[in-house]
DNA sequence: TAAAAAAGAATGAACGTTCATTCCTATTTT
DNA sequence: AAAATAGGAATGAACGTTCATTCTTTTTTA
Protein backbone atom coordinates (compact mmCIF):
# COMPACT_ATOMS: atom_id res chain seq x y z
CA UNK A 1 0.00 0.00 0.00
CA UNK A 2 2.94 2.51 0.79
CA UNK A 3 4.64 2.08 -2.56
CA UNK A 4 1.33 1.97 -4.22
CA UNK A 5 0.28 5.56 -2.75
CA UNK A 6 3.92 6.52 -3.13
CA UNK A 7 3.62 5.72 -7.49
CA UNK A 8 0.49 7.57 -7.35
CA UNK A 9 2.15 10.76 -5.84
CA UNK A 10 -0.13 10.47 -3.06
CA UNK A 11 -0.36 10.07 0.95
CA UNK A 12 -0.43 6.95 2.33
CA UNK A 13 -4.15 7.54 4.04
CA UNK A 14 -5.20 8.86 0.87
CA UNK A 15 -6.16 5.75 -0.67
CA UNK A 16 -8.53 4.49 2.18
CA UNK A 17 -11.00 7.50 0.77
CA UNK A 18 -11.07 5.79 -2.55
CA UNK A 19 -10.99 2.03 -1.55
CA UNK A 20 -12.25 0.78 1.78
CA UNK A 21 -8.93 -1.74 2.42
CA UNK A 22 -6.78 -3.09 0.10
CA UNK A 23 -8.74 -6.48 -0.73
CA UNK A 24 -11.26 -4.45 -2.32
CA UNK A 25 -8.45 -2.62 -4.21
CA UNK A 26 -7.32 -5.61 -5.55
CA UNK A 27 -10.78 -7.01 -6.68
CA UNK A 28 -11.89 -3.91 -7.92
CA UNK A 29 -8.70 -3.55 -10.24
CA UNK A 30 -9.12 -7.46 -11.28
CA UNK A 31 -12.55 -6.21 -12.24
CA UNK A 32 -11.21 -3.50 -14.26
CA UNK A 33 -8.34 -5.60 -16.03
CA UNK A 34 -10.63 -8.22 -17.11
CA UNK A 35 -13.15 -6.06 -18.15
CA UNK A 36 -10.33 -4.69 -20.44
CA UNK A 37 -9.19 -7.56 -21.85
CA UNK A 38 -12.64 -8.90 -22.88
CA UNK A 39 -13.11 -6.24 -24.63
CA UNK A 40 -9.73 -5.91 -26.43
CA UNK A 41 -10.40 -9.88 -27.25
CA UNK A 42 -13.67 -9.49 -28.22
CA UNK A 43 -12.47 -7.63 -31.49
CA UNK A 44 -13.42 -8.94 -34.63
CA UNK A 45 -15.40 -12.11 -33.08
CA UNK A 46 -18.28 -12.98 -34.13
CA UNK A 47 -20.60 -16.41 -32.64
CA UNK A 48 -21.40 -16.68 -36.78
CA UNK A 49 -17.66 -18.42 -37.65
CA UNK A 50 -17.01 -21.90 -37.63
CA UNK A 51 -16.09 -23.66 -33.94
CA UNK A 52 -12.56 -23.69 -35.41
CA UNK A 53 -12.06 -20.16 -36.52
CA UNK A 54 -13.97 -18.81 -33.62
CA UNK A 55 -11.14 -20.91 -31.16
CA UNK A 56 -8.00 -19.66 -33.08
CA UNK A 57 -9.25 -15.86 -32.83
CA UNK A 58 -9.51 -16.27 -29.37
CA UNK A 59 -7.28 -17.85 -28.73
CA UNK A 60 -4.26 -15.89 -30.59
CA UNK A 61 -6.19 -12.61 -29.18
CA UNK A 62 -5.81 -13.92 -25.87
CA UNK A 63 -2.35 -14.85 -25.93
CA UNK A 64 -0.74 -11.56 -28.18
CA UNK A 65 -3.06 -9.28 -25.65
CA UNK A 66 -0.92 -11.12 -22.37
CA UNK A 67 2.33 -10.63 -24.41
CA UNK A 68 1.72 -6.95 -25.06
CA UNK A 69 0.61 -6.23 -21.51
CA UNK A 70 3.10 -8.41 -19.38
CA UNK A 71 1.90 -6.78 -16.19
CA UNK A 72 -1.38 -7.07 -16.16
CA UNK A 73 -1.05 -10.35 -17.18
CA UNK A 74 1.17 -11.10 -13.76
CA UNK A 75 -1.25 -9.20 -11.94
CA UNK A 76 -4.13 -11.48 -13.55
CA UNK A 77 -1.91 -14.21 -12.66
CA UNK A 78 -1.06 -13.77 -9.33
CA UNK A 79 -5.28 -12.98 -8.62
CA UNK A 80 -5.51 -16.53 -10.04
CA UNK A 81 -3.17 -18.07 -7.95
CA UNK A 82 -4.37 -16.67 -4.29
CA UNK A 83 -7.07 -16.68 -2.51
CA UNK A 84 -8.33 -13.71 -4.11
CA UNK A 85 -8.74 -15.80 -7.64
CA UNK A 86 -9.68 -19.08 -5.95
CA UNK A 87 -13.09 -18.04 -4.29
CA UNK A 88 -13.82 -15.98 -7.47
CA UNK A 89 -13.05 -19.12 -9.37
CA UNK A 90 -15.49 -21.34 -7.06
CA UNK A 91 -18.47 -18.38 -7.79
CA UNK A 92 -18.21 -18.17 -10.86
CA UNK A 93 -18.13 -22.06 -11.63
CA UNK A 94 -19.96 -23.12 -8.91
CA UNK A 95 -22.76 -20.66 -9.18
CA UNK A 96 -23.50 -21.22 -13.31
CA UNK A 97 -22.70 -17.39 -13.57
CA UNK A 98 -22.47 -14.98 -16.79
CA UNK A 99 -18.83 -14.21 -16.28
CA UNK A 100 -16.29 -15.61 -19.04
CA UNK A 101 -19.10 -16.11 -21.38
CA UNK A 102 -17.47 -15.76 -24.80
CA UNK A 103 -15.11 -18.44 -23.70
CA UNK A 104 -18.01 -20.19 -22.48
CA UNK A 105 -20.11 -19.80 -24.86
CA UNK A 106 -17.59 -20.97 -27.46
CA UNK A 107 -16.69 -24.79 -25.68
CA UNK A 108 -20.22 -25.06 -24.99
CA UNK A 109 -21.47 -24.28 -28.85
CA UNK A 110 -18.02 -26.93 -29.86
CA UNK A 111 -19.15 -29.70 -27.60
CA UNK A 112 -22.89 -30.14 -28.86
CA UNK A 113 -21.97 -29.55 -32.77
CA UNK A 114 -19.74 -32.73 -31.79
CA UNK A 115 -16.53 -30.38 -33.02
CA UNK A 116 -14.91 -30.54 -29.93
CA UNK A 117 -14.38 -33.74 -27.32
CA UNK A 118 -16.86 -34.35 -24.93
CA UNK A 119 -15.49 -33.58 -22.22
CA UNK A 120 -16.08 -31.20 -19.36
CA UNK A 121 -15.92 -28.02 -19.49
CA UNK A 122 -13.56 -27.28 -16.83
CA UNK A 123 -11.00 -29.96 -18.38
CA UNK A 124 -11.87 -28.13 -21.90
CA UNK A 125 -10.96 -25.02 -20.15
CA UNK A 126 -7.27 -26.22 -19.11
CA UNK A 127 -6.40 -27.81 -22.06
CA UNK A 128 -6.79 -24.57 -24.17
CA UNK A 129 -5.45 -22.13 -21.41
CA UNK A 130 -3.10 -24.12 -19.73
CA UNK A 131 -0.80 -24.58 -22.37
CA UNK A 132 -1.82 -20.62 -23.58
CA UNK A 133 -1.08 -19.25 -20.34
CA UNK A 134 2.27 -21.50 -19.59
CA UNK A 135 3.55 -20.07 -22.71
CA UNK A 136 2.72 -16.35 -21.99
CA UNK A 137 4.35 -16.67 -19.12
CA UNK A 138 7.47 -18.11 -20.27
CA UNK A 139 8.18 -15.74 -23.05
CA UNK A 140 7.08 -12.76 -20.33
CA UNK A 141 9.81 -14.32 -18.25
CA UNK A 142 12.00 -14.25 -21.27
CA UNK A 143 12.50 -18.32 -21.56
CA UNK A 144 11.22 -18.07 -25.31
CA UNK A 145 10.60 -15.48 -27.96
CA UNK A 146 7.06 -16.04 -29.05
CA UNK A 147 6.37 -14.36 -32.86
CA UNK A 148 3.55 -14.41 -34.97
CA UNK A 149 3.91 -18.09 -36.35
CA UNK A 150 4.82 -19.02 -33.15
CA UNK A 151 1.78 -18.07 -31.39
CA UNK A 152 -0.41 -19.42 -34.23
CA UNK A 153 1.24 -22.65 -33.83
CA UNK A 154 0.50 -22.95 -30.24
CA UNK A 155 -2.55 -22.47 -30.57
CA UNK A 156 -3.21 -24.39 -33.17
CA UNK A 157 -1.84 -27.39 -31.02
CA UNK A 158 -4.17 -26.01 -28.51
CA UNK A 159 -6.52 -26.53 -30.75
CA UNK A 160 -5.78 -30.11 -31.58
CA UNK A 161 -5.86 -30.61 -27.67
CA UNK A 162 -9.43 -29.67 -27.93
CA UNK A 163 -10.87 -31.13 -30.91
CA UNK A 164 -12.50 -34.10 -31.47
CA UNK B 1 8.34 -20.57 10.59
CA UNK B 2 6.97 -21.23 14.29
CA UNK B 3 4.17 -23.26 12.47
CA UNK B 4 6.58 -25.43 11.00
CA UNK B 5 8.81 -25.60 14.88
CA UNK B 6 5.28 -26.15 16.37
CA UNK B 7 4.34 -28.86 14.05
CA UNK B 8 7.83 -30.48 14.46
CA UNK B 9 7.44 -30.44 17.93
CA UNK B 10 10.60 -28.18 18.47
CA UNK B 11 11.73 -24.55 19.61
CA UNK B 12 12.06 -21.67 16.74
CA UNK B 13 15.46 -21.39 16.92
CA UNK B 14 16.18 -25.18 16.44
CA UNK B 15 15.28 -24.90 13.59
CA UNK B 16 18.34 -22.82 12.35
CA UNK B 17 20.59 -25.53 13.20
CA UNK B 18 19.37 -27.55 10.46
CA UNK B 19 18.60 -24.83 8.02
CA UNK B 20 20.46 -21.85 7.38
CA UNK B 21 17.37 -19.61 6.83
CA UNK B 22 13.98 -19.96 5.72
CA UNK B 23 14.94 -19.81 1.41
CA UNK B 24 17.23 -22.63 2.08
CA UNK B 25 14.65 -24.81 3.83
CA UNK B 26 12.11 -24.22 1.18
CA UNK B 27 14.87 -25.11 -1.57
CA UNK B 28 15.18 -28.16 0.28
CA UNK B 29 12.20 -29.39 0.85
CA UNK B 30 11.25 -28.68 -3.11
CA UNK B 31 14.61 -31.10 -4.35
CA UNK B 32 13.24 -33.81 -1.92
CA UNK B 33 10.12 -33.24 -3.09
CA UNK B 34 11.23 -33.15 -6.91
CA UNK B 35 13.02 -36.35 -5.74
CA UNK B 36 10.31 -38.09 -4.26
CA UNK B 37 8.22 -37.07 -7.36
CA UNK B 38 10.58 -38.01 -10.20
CA UNK B 39 10.73 -41.59 -8.52
CA UNK B 40 7.22 -42.25 -8.09
CA UNK B 41 6.40 -41.48 -12.17
CA UNK B 42 9.55 -43.12 -13.22
CA UNK B 43 7.83 -46.68 -12.05
CA UNK B 44 7.04 -48.77 -14.48
CA UNK B 45 8.47 -46.57 -17.48
CA UNK B 46 11.23 -47.57 -19.87
CA UNK B 47 12.54 -45.40 -22.81
CA UNK B 48 12.09 -48.51 -24.93
CA UNK B 49 8.98 -48.28 -24.98
CA UNK B 50 7.10 -46.57 -28.10
CA UNK B 51 6.55 -42.15 -27.94
CA UNK B 52 3.05 -42.18 -27.24
CA UNK B 53 2.83 -44.99 -24.78
CA UNK B 54 5.59 -43.57 -23.02
CA UNK B 55 3.70 -39.84 -22.81
CA UNK B 56 0.50 -41.59 -21.44
CA UNK B 57 2.48 -43.28 -19.16
CA UNK B 58 3.99 -40.31 -17.64
CA UNK B 59 1.46 -38.43 -18.05
CA UNK B 60 -1.61 -40.07 -16.42
CA UNK B 61 1.36 -41.26 -13.51
CA UNK B 62 1.98 -37.50 -13.07
CA UNK B 63 -1.65 -36.92 -12.30
CA UNK B 64 -2.06 -39.24 -10.10
CA UNK B 65 0.61 -38.47 -8.28
CA UNK B 66 -0.89 -34.88 -7.89
CA UNK B 67 -3.98 -35.80 -7.26
CA UNK B 68 -2.77 -38.36 -4.45
CA UNK B 69 -0.76 -35.82 -3.11
CA UNK B 70 -2.62 -32.65 -2.68
CA UNK B 71 -0.30 -31.35 -0.42
CA UNK B 72 3.00 -31.83 -2.20
CA UNK B 73 1.07 -30.66 -5.16
CA UNK B 74 0.36 -27.55 -3.77
CA UNK B 75 3.83 -26.96 -2.70
CA UNK B 76 5.26 -27.25 -5.69
CA UNK B 77 2.86 -25.39 -7.45
CA UNK B 78 3.19 -22.38 -4.92
CA UNK B 79 7.41 -22.74 -5.61
CA UNK B 80 6.90 -22.49 -9.34
CA UNK B 81 4.87 -19.54 -9.04
CA UNK B 82 7.08 -18.20 -6.57
CA UNK B 83 10.52 -16.05 -7.16
CA UNK B 84 12.85 -19.12 -6.05
CA UNK B 85 10.88 -21.00 -8.74
CA UNK B 86 11.36 -18.32 -11.63
CA UNK B 87 15.32 -18.30 -10.87
CA UNK B 88 15.55 -22.03 -10.35
CA UNK B 89 13.38 -22.58 -13.79
CA UNK B 90 15.86 -20.24 -15.38
CA UNK B 91 19.04 -22.24 -14.29
CA UNK B 92 17.33 -25.12 -15.47
CA UNK B 93 16.47 -24.08 -19.05
CA UNK B 94 19.62 -21.34 -20.02
CA UNK B 95 21.97 -24.08 -18.03
CA UNK B 96 21.12 -26.99 -20.34
CA UNK B 97 20.97 -28.67 -17.24
CA UNK B 98 20.43 -32.31 -16.25
CA UNK B 99 16.98 -31.93 -14.31
CA UNK B 100 14.15 -32.99 -15.72
CA UNK B 101 15.38 -35.72 -17.84
CA UNK B 102 12.99 -38.10 -18.51
CA UNK B 103 10.40 -35.89 -19.84
CA UNK B 104 13.22 -33.64 -21.80
CA UNK B 105 14.05 -37.12 -23.12
CA UNK B 106 11.08 -38.07 -23.89
CA UNK B 107 10.32 -34.86 -25.87
CA UNK B 108 13.38 -34.76 -28.06
CA UNK B 109 12.99 -38.30 -28.85
CA UNK B 110 9.37 -37.31 -30.08
CA UNK B 111 10.66 -34.41 -31.86
CA UNK B 112 13.36 -36.21 -33.56
CA UNK B 113 11.39 -39.13 -34.89
CA UNK B 114 8.96 -36.82 -36.07
CA UNK B 115 6.10 -38.10 -34.33
CA UNK B 116 5.89 -34.71 -31.98
CA UNK B 117 5.30 -31.62 -33.48
CA UNK B 118 8.75 -29.41 -34.51
CA UNK B 119 8.43 -27.21 -31.88
CA UNK B 120 10.11 -25.63 -28.94
CA UNK B 121 10.60 -27.81 -26.18
CA UNK B 122 9.55 -25.22 -23.72
CA UNK B 123 5.85 -24.94 -25.99
CA UNK B 124 5.66 -29.23 -25.75
CA UNK B 125 6.36 -28.58 -22.21
CA UNK B 126 3.61 -26.19 -22.06
CA UNK B 127 1.30 -28.04 -24.12
CA UNK B 128 1.39 -31.21 -22.31
CA UNK B 129 2.21 -29.76 -18.55
CA UNK B 130 -0.20 -26.76 -18.48
CA UNK B 131 -3.56 -28.80 -18.89
CA UNK B 132 -2.45 -31.43 -16.39
CA UNK B 133 -1.33 -28.37 -13.83
CA UNK B 134 -4.87 -27.10 -14.30
CA UNK B 135 -6.71 -30.00 -14.11
CA UNK B 136 -5.04 -31.44 -11.02
CA UNK B 137 -5.65 -28.05 -9.44
CA UNK B 138 -9.08 -27.81 -10.02
CA UNK B 139 -9.37 -31.73 -8.91
CA UNK B 140 -7.83 -30.67 -5.68
CA UNK B 141 -9.92 -27.24 -5.09
CA UNK B 142 -13.02 -29.53 -5.63
CA UNK B 143 -14.24 -27.93 -9.11
CA UNK B 144 -13.97 -31.09 -10.80
CA UNK B 145 -14.15 -34.81 -9.73
CA UNK B 146 -11.16 -36.26 -11.39
CA UNK B 147 -11.59 -40.09 -12.06
CA UNK B 148 -9.56 -42.96 -13.34
CA UNK B 149 -11.45 -42.53 -17.17
CA UNK B 150 -11.33 -38.68 -16.89
CA UNK B 151 -7.72 -38.96 -16.16
CA UNK B 152 -7.02 -40.93 -18.99
CA UNK B 153 -9.08 -38.86 -21.52
CA UNK B 154 -7.21 -35.72 -20.39
CA UNK B 155 -3.85 -36.92 -20.88
CA UNK B 156 -4.88 -38.64 -24.48
CA UNK B 157 -6.28 -35.13 -25.36
CA UNK B 158 -2.97 -33.72 -24.38
CA UNK B 159 -1.16 -36.41 -26.39
CA UNK B 160 -3.34 -34.34 -29.54
CA UNK B 161 -1.89 -31.29 -28.35
CA UNK B 162 1.82 -32.46 -29.16
CA UNK B 163 1.97 -35.55 -31.82
CA UNK B 164 2.03 -34.34 -34.85
C1' DT C 1 32.59 -31.53 33.47
C1' DA C 2 32.95 -29.69 28.90
C1' DA C 3 30.67 -29.31 24.62
C1' DA C 4 26.83 -29.58 21.76
C1' DA C 5 21.92 -29.05 21.11
C1' DA C 6 17.44 -27.22 22.13
C1' DA C 7 14.45 -23.90 23.82
C1' DG C 8 11.77 -19.82 23.65
C1' DA C 9 11.91 -14.94 24.80
C1' DA C 10 13.61 -10.87 22.54
C1' DT C 11 14.43 -8.14 18.36
C1' DG C 12 13.61 -5.27 14.60
C1' DA C 13 11.81 -4.70 10.09
C1' DA C 14 7.65 -4.64 7.30
C1' DC C 15 2.91 -4.43 6.76
C1' DG C 16 -2.05 -2.59 6.53
C1' DT C 17 -4.60 0.70 8.70
C1' DT C 18 -6.03 4.84 11.54
C1' DC C 19 -6.57 9.52 12.95
C1' DA C 20 -5.52 14.20 14.46
C1' DT C 21 -4.10 17.75 11.75
C1' DT C 22 -3.35 20.60 7.57
C1' DC C 23 -4.60 22.29 3.17
C1' DC C 24 -7.56 23.86 -0.43
C1' DT C 25 -11.56 25.58 -2.47
C1' DA C 26 -16.21 27.30 -2.35
C1' DT C 27 -19.55 29.83 0.04
C1' DT C 28 -21.12 33.24 3.15
C1' DT C 29 -20.65 37.39 5.75
C1' DT C 30 -19.01 41.94 6.51
C1' DA D 1 -14.23 43.61 -2.67
C1' DA D 2 -12.27 41.68 1.25
C1' DA D 3 -12.52 38.80 5.12
C1' DA D 4 -14.35 34.98 7.52
C1' DT D 5 -16.10 30.48 7.66
C1' DA D 6 -17.15 25.79 6.41
C1' DG D 7 -16.43 21.30 4.57
C1' DG D 8 -14.25 17.87 2.39
C1' DA D 9 -9.91 15.96 0.79
C1' DA D 10 -5.17 14.88 1.73
C1' DT D 11 -1.44 13.99 4.78
C1' DG D 12 2.00 11.24 7.20
C1' DA D 13 3.33 9.95 11.73
C1' DA D 14 1.88 6.43 14.79
C1' DC D 15 -0.24 2.02 15.93
C1' DG D 16 -0.76 -2.90 16.47
C1' DT D 17 0.45 -7.01 14.51
C1' DT D 18 3.12 -10.52 12.10
C1' DC D 19 7.23 -12.51 10.73
C1' DA D 20 12.03 -14.34 10.21
C1' DT D 21 15.91 -14.32 12.77
C1' DT D 22 19.06 -13.86 16.85
C1' DC D 23 20.45 -14.33 21.57
C1' DT D 24 20.75 -16.05 26.06
C1' DT D 25 19.61 -19.58 29.03
C1' DT D 26 18.69 -24.36 29.98
C1' DT D 27 19.08 -29.17 28.99
C1' DT D 28 21.18 -33.13 27.06
C1' DT D 29 25.00 -35.76 25.52
C1' DA D 30 29.70 -37.59 25.55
Amino acid sequence: MAMIADRAGVGAGTIYRYFENKDVLIAELHRELEEKMTAAVGKGYSKEMPIRVRFLHLGTSLLKYFIENPLEFRYLEQFHNSPYGVDYRRDKILGKQEGCNIFRDLFEDGVSQQVMKDLPLVILFALAFGPLLAVARDHILGFIALDEVLIVWTIEACWDGVRR
